[in-house]
DNA sequence: TTTGACCTGTGAGTTGCTCACAGGTTCTAG
DNA sequence: CTAGAACCTGTGAGCAACTCACAGGTCAAA
């Protein structure tokens, strides 16, 4: 297969195929005719792998680790099996912070419903995001931000 | 003030305000001995506006609108309220699609739990994010990806 | 033969910072 | 008066994961 063809199968961009074959994380044959790449199944499957893992939250570095194991022989189970217990706590904990988000959002609506459009002063920024309440500063106070 | 003082009244990173200076959202004067930025108490309202904006999803250019219209003595209030509004429904949108994920990630654990930690075979990857379903297709298939 | 679609590698742009660097300034201690 | 620390200046690079642009090479169809 060539890029277009191999991201085609995969539903993916064939600048992000070249992008996965610069990374490592896809390792290509050549076509010494013509120089171009060469893609076979198992590449695809490596590809296709690469984009669940990446809808899962993984990061680049993640997969290729794990395909590197799985190129070793070794089972990337347990390690994966890790990483996505981690990521599961990650995806909990941004749903809670979204859900504040959402909570304080919508109350500002309802807030927002009873002022005038403008305000008598000029001057003064939109009052209701100026006296926006600081999200609770979970440990102590001036932390520079939340990293 | 000088940058940190600012800085630390607004409970950021020192470099955080020379971005935003450097990006307009701020203006201070400059002290003719030095050189140096001198920033104001309106200043520090610009600055902890917009950390807050951030906060709530807003881009450093939708912030830079709402305080330029600040400063030519018009309300941003409606704007404001329009781009509120659309965060909002992102804000939604975005916990919609993680708490799916988090059901097929609990889902894929439980599952898990059943697999041995190592496949029979050292070239499949392991066998369930390989399996992984894809996340509904919403509308068309071959999407290249979800922007 | 001339399109047009694909290929190649490399480099830049995206977002919102954060850090590094090299040199200038200010303040405090001795 | 001098050393050193802590700040200041501007600029440029790095992060993540792509995406796009560019300039030139290859190939199939008309």
């Amino acid at each position: 297969m060539k890029v277009k063809e191999i991201a085609d199968a995969a539903g993916v961009n064939p600048d992000t195929v070249r992008f996965y074959t610069r990374e490592k994380l896809l390792q290509p044959t050549r076509n010494p005719d013509n120089n171009y790449q060469q893609y076979d199944t198992e590449d695809l499957r490596r590809l296709r792998f690469a984009r669940k893992a990446r809808q899962l939250g993984f990061s680049l570095p993640e997969i290729r680790q794990i395909l590197n194991q799985a190129d070793d022989h070794h089972s990337p189970c347990p390690m994966v099996r890790d990483v996505f217990q981690h990521r599961l706590a990650e995806v909990e904990r941004e749903i809670r912070e979204l859900q504040q988000l959402r909570e304080r959002m919508t109350a500002a609506l309802a807030a927002w419903q009873d002022m005038p459009d403008g305000t008598p002063d000029g001057h003064t920024i939109c009052r209701l995001i100026e006296h926006w309440d600081d999200p609770a500063p979970c440990c102590g106070a001036n932390e520079q931000n939340e990293g």
